[in-house]
DNA sequence: TTACAGGTCTTGT
DNA sequence: ACAAGACCTGTA
């Protein structure tokens, strides 16, 4: 168990921000359970103290990049009160704990095909029982992991009760993929977001919106900008005359986040 | 019953 | 290039 302090960061808000599938509140307290990669960790938050289950070497190593400790937010915050715009500021002060958290690649690859036409709801069911049928333990040997290429057989991802519908189509023809290309999920990360973006529509079941989540989530290319029906409606609502996105280059992802965030919070 | 959920694919123009 | 229509499934 260690201590930090993390200014501009609210578990909770993140939480419920979408970006992730498989965070659990644990407690009263805002408390969460989560993994990535073979690492299990829980955290509690206390204002700007942090309470983590881990030792030091795996917040230096592991979960300090993880929060994206290092990304200065208040650069957004900035541009946004330059803007005059009175929505986005009301939608950045409402989510102003959100951060882009960087999660595992291939678990944002995999939780985002399963997202599409898709709701909340039934996207964390089908994820916590992938897991718990592939059966994959953390380095701590106790805790489910997320299945990487080669843990999900088509049997388990074909099976109805996960209630992946026709995506479990594209879930078992990712998984052969990776499974076949080794090298892939590195090369991603060495891309650029065009290249990556490109490279990841090229697989059946990743389209448009997908992509950029994919790019933002799992890549941290914050200027990837996923637009879905929420975004959609904001933007024809607040935006009819077009969004300036030239105002927000090279932190668009962040603006899609605190838009994202009031419209389903 | 119909519509919708953090869309994508296929087909027809 | 662009516009329908289909698509698994659970919930309101």
């Amino acid at each position: 168990m260690i201590e930090v302090v993390i200014d501009n960061m609210n578990l909770t808000q993140i939480a419920t921000s979408g970006q992730c599938f498989t965070w659990k509140r644990i407690s009263d307290k805002p408390t969460y359970a989560f993994t990535s990669f073979d690492r299990y960790l829980e955290i509690t938050q206390s204002g700007n103290h942090f309470y983590l289950s881990c030792d030091e070497d795996d917040w230096k190593n592991i979960w300090y990049r993880y929060f994206d400790i290092d990304t200065d937010y208040r650069d957004v915050a900035n541009r946004i009160l330059n803007s005059q715009d009175t929505y986005l500021y009301e939608a950045y002060k409402h989510g102003e704990g959100v951060r882009i958290l960087r999660q595992d690649l291939w678990e944002m690859i995999v939780t985002f095909m399963i997202s599409q036409n898709n709701n909340i709801k039934r996207i964390t069911k089908s994820v916590d029982l992938l897991k718990v049928k592939c059966a994959c333990l953390c380095n701590d040997g106790v805790h489910l992991r997320f299945p990487r290429p080669g843990e999900a057989s088509e049997d388990i991802l074909r099976d109805q009760t996960l209630g992946l519908g026709y995506r479990s189509d594209y879930l078992v023809e990712i998984y052969e993929y990776a499974l076949k290309h080794p090298e892939w999920l590195d090369n991603l990360r060495d891309m650029s977001y065009d290249e990556a973006y490109s490279e990841l529509m090229n697989r059946k079941g990743i389209g448009p919106k997908v992509a950029n989540c994919i790019c933002l989530f799992g890549l941290h290319h914050i200027d990837a900008f996923p637009i879905d029906t929420h975004i959609k409606q904001i933007l024809a609502n607040h935006y009819p005359q077009g969004f300036d996105f030239k105002r927000y280059e090279g932190v668009a992802g962040i603006v899609q986040q605190y838009m994202f965030y009031d419209k389903i919070n």
